[in-house]
DNA sequence: CAAGTGACTTTCG
DNA sequence: CCGAAAGCCACTT
């Protein structure tokens, strides 16, 4: 069947998934790259968090290294803001990492779905 | 077209 | 826990 809308590209499914993160959860390089069906392609995906056009809003700070570490150097500008970001959202930011384990988001599969608008 | 570059991941010591 | 090595792939030079 056809689709009334364009395929969206493969950065747009990354930012796609990426603001489909919900509030007090976060996820990683190499899990966003599975959900939006790109598996094998975390470092794609940083580079389309470092490179996103300025005019749209991207929940990047959601989006950790896969053992829940920040991807930037602790004490660094860019490290401070999202662990700002991330305590407001109410995940716990210890020594420039998350634990993992209790804030993962791990979207079923309908959950998954219809963070798909039609 | 070849080579360098990552907001990455996994494995191994 | 830390670092190195290898695998990864889009993008730039």
């Amino acid at each position: 069947m056809n689709s009334l809308v364009n395929k969206p590209t493969s950065r747009e499914k990354i930012w796609h998934i990426v603001n489909s993160i919900p509030d007090g959860k976060v996820s990683t390089y190499g899990r966003v790259a599975d959900l939006a069906g790109l598996p094998g392609r975390a470092r794609y995906v940083g580079y389309c968090l470092r490179n996103c056009p300025s005019n749209i809003q991207l929940d990047w700070h959601k989006v950790l290294k896969s053992n829940g570490h920040l991807a930037f150097t602790k004490g660094t500008e860019m490290a401070n803001r999202q662990r700002d970001l991330l305590l407001s959202d109410g995940v716990t930011v210890v020594n420039n990492k998350v634990t993992i384990a209790s804030f993962l988001w791990v979207p079923s599969l309908p959950e998954l779905i219809f963070t798909f608008d039609y």
